[in-house]
DNA sequence: TATCTTGTTGGAAAAATTACAAGAAGATTT
DNA sequence: AAATCTTCTTGTAATTTTTCCAACAAGATA
C-alpha cells in the first residue's frame, strides 16, 4: 500500500468512514489532486484504478465524504458542484473566465470562524473571491 | 408607478440596463423579497403580474443581473442557484437541513474586502456560514 | 414607413443529480 | 463453514435544472 493509499485509508477511519476500496481510491484521488475537481471528474480519474465504478459510487461516496467532514463539497462554480480534500482553514478564488478554482491561504478565516452566527449553529465558513484571475487578465490584455 | 417600480426601475437604468418590463418586474421581486429565491422561485411569482413571461427570460435576466451587478448569484444551495437583490457588502448563513438562506450582517467583510488576491482580480467577496438553522435546532432537541 | 437592434418566447435538448432495486462484499452468528 | 444480516456498489431510468436556438415582438433610428 503506497503512502498516499495509506494516509488516504487512516482518513477515512479517523472519519468515521468504512474504508472500501472505492472509498479510498476517491479519497486518495482528493488528497493527490488539488484542483478541486467535480465530481465528473473524480469518477473519469478514479475509473483508471476501478473500471468498474459507478457514477453514482461516487456521487454517495463524495456526500458521504462531505457529511463526515472528509472533503468540503464547494458549491462555488454556478453549474457544477466541486470538492475539496484539504479540510484545513483557507479560501477560495474563482476565475469567471476560466471557472478554476485556486486556493488562497487566508489567516484571518481563523478570526472569522465562529461556532454561533445569531443564533445559528455554524459547522462551516466558506470565503470566496470572485474575478479575473491573472492568466485570464493577461489573455484579455494581449487581445486588445 | 408605485415606489418600488420606480426604484427597481432606476437601479437598472444605474446599472446601465434597458428597462423592460419584464426586467423591471424581475428587479422589483428580489427588492421585496429579501428571500434569496431561486429562478423557479422568481418565475413562478412574477407570472403572476407578467403572465406570457418565459422562464428563459428569467434565467436571461438573472445572468445580466449579475454581470451588471444589479444582483449577486449566489450559489450556495448544492442544487440550485439563487439570487439576491441587495448588493450592500453583507454575508450569508445556510441551513443545511432547511436550506434556507439568512442575511447576516457582517461588519468584517470590509476588512476581508481586497481588489485583488494573490495577482487575481477580485469583485466580488462571498462569506458564507453553514450549519443548522435556530428553528432546525430546536425541532432536533423536541424530538429526541 | 423601412430598417436595425435588442428583448422575449416556447419548445426541445443537454447536463447534472437522484431514486431505486438488484447484486456483491463483508461481518456476525450459529 | 453455512446461514444470516448489514452495508456498499452498480446500472438504469427518471427527474430536475439549465441552456440552446429559431421565430417573433418591441423599441430605436433614420
Amino acid at each position: 500500500m503506497t503512502s498516499l493509499k495509506k494516509q488516504a485509508y487512516n482518513k477515512l477511519i479517523d472519519c468515521g468512514i468504512k474504508p472500501s476500496s472505492q472509498r479510498t481510491a476517491i479519497l486518495e484521488y482528493l488528497l493527490s489532486h488539488h484542483t478541486h475537481p467535480t465530481v465528473e471528474e473524480v469518477y473519469k480519474s478514479v475509473l483508471n484504478e476501478i473500471p468498474t465504478l459507478s457514477i453514482t459510487t461516487v456521487y454517495n461516496t463524495l456526500r458521504l465524504f462531505s457529511e463526515k467532514q472528509a472533503a468540503t463539497m464547494l458549491t462555488i462554480d454556478d453549474h457544477r458542484i466541486c470538492y475539496d480534500g484539504v479540510t484545513t482553514p483557507h479560501a477560495h478564488f474563482y476565475c469567471k473566465q476560466c471557472g478554476r478554482v485556486i486556493d488562497v491561504p487566508y489567516e484571518g478565516l481563523s478570526d472569522i470562524q465562529t461556532d454561533n452566527v445569531m443564533g445559528n449553529q455554524v459547522t462551516e465558513v466558506h470565503l470566496c473571491f470572485k474575478g479575473l484571475c491573472q492568466k485570464c487578465q493577461s489573455q484579455s490584455e494581449s487581445q486588445s
